[in-house]
DNA sequence: GACCGTGCTGAGCGGTCGCACAGCGTCGAT
DNA sequence: ATCGACGCTGTGCGACCGCTCAGCACGGTC
């Protein structure tokens, strides 16, 4: 039984204004501090909008999560698409806003269980994608796979980067160069010096 | 002016029993499901108790923090102490408990800074503690630290563990045994196989 | 001019939260 | 016998939460 409440059009200017000032304030004061009437304040709206909008909370963050996923999904399928796939995958994932949202998504997910349904469903098909593309690029590049096979490789590039985020965010910095380092060491190893020229905008 | 409000002695029973469920509402829910009133229903106790033995909800989680992260160094201490450093911090580094619940310390950090700095200096703290022993290691190994530098090999050897932690929260598996396959692969190389009769208890 | 879809809002309900305060009973020291 | 320290609790305040509902204003259609 769905509650048969009246709701906004999904295209509506507000309702996108809505879901940027949610990103804005996951970003700034953290995911516990996004209440309904938190989101209407930073929007400069009436908190009941929030719910003309969004039949709950929770499908409000599904709305955010969705809407940055699939961009993210769009901008990462670029970047695998370049000439130098790992470099550009390797520059993605060191961006530090929207893994800082994700961070923030994830935080969310441990509670809420149809977010983090979802959040699973868009790391994985983040994961699928790259793994098509490294796991071509190993064979390309003549890797031996039995030492850095391409899960190992996404795996620990996509996650050296994450933790250093994470740390960073802590104010932490110990090693950090040095690990960025050696990953962009392998990297060039196998795909020869970043050319910038190809940097996307 | 700090308030002066009576509170409960540090030794007191009960107040080991609400630091108790208080970690156990953190493994199970979240931070965010962590409440005084919650806490003392895990701890079969009144809610005002919270409030006698922890001058605030920021003054409990404190407590969580100190008492784990005191225990979690001198338990890295050990393990940096074995014949085999790199293994058993890999080993200790891929414990899925206390790890757990550092994440959710981190999660919590987000919002309160008292918890934030606090966090920092632990983690700085371990840090410290595991260069200390890695540097001379890779010294003893005699490897090659243009290669691998003591700093990078500790940043990625608990960042991939952890990073893994955090995606089998999430349900996700792909790449996670050839990563920690490579990880290992790189530690024998530097240390011989896993003695397990060293395994501490 | 009637009707309807749409954006929006004032008012408010039932709930949880952190935290405070005054005061109870118990027990060991004086 | 008195007293203070200590563990504990009944009561309650003010704030914020998610969410609902009835209804207003306005523009387009018939």
């Amino acid at each position: 039984m769905a509650s048969s409440r009246r709701l906004g059009a999904p295209d509506a200017k507000n309702r996108a204004v809505l879901l940027d000032a949610t990103e804005r304030l996951l970003l700034e004061e953290g995911y516990a501090a996004v209440s309904s009437r938190r989101v209407a304040a930073a929007a400069g709206l009436k908190p009941q909008l929030v719910h003309y909008y969004f039949r709950s909370m929770d499908e409000l963050f599904m709305a955010v999560l969705q809407r940055r996923s699939e961009e993210a999904l769009r901008y990462q399928a670029e970047a695998l698409a370049s000439p130098q796939p790992l470099w550009a995958l390797w520059e993605f994932s060191t961006e530090l806003e929207p893994s800082s949202l994700t961070m923030e998504l994830v935080g969310l997910a441990s509670q809420r269980k149809t977010i983090r349904a979802e959040i699973a469903r868009y790391a994985d098909q983040f994961r699928r994608d790259q793994l098509e593309v490294v796991s071509d690029l190993v064979r390309r590049y003549e890797v031996d796979t039995d030492e850095f096979s391409a899960g190992a490789l996404v795996v620990i590039m996509t996650g050296v980067s994450r933790i250093i985020m994470m740390e960073k965010a802590l104010g932490m910095s110990t090693g950090h160069d040095d690990a960025l380092a050696l990953v962009e060491r392998h990297i060039e190893r196998l795909e020869g010096p970043r050319d910038v020229s190809l940097r996307p905008s």
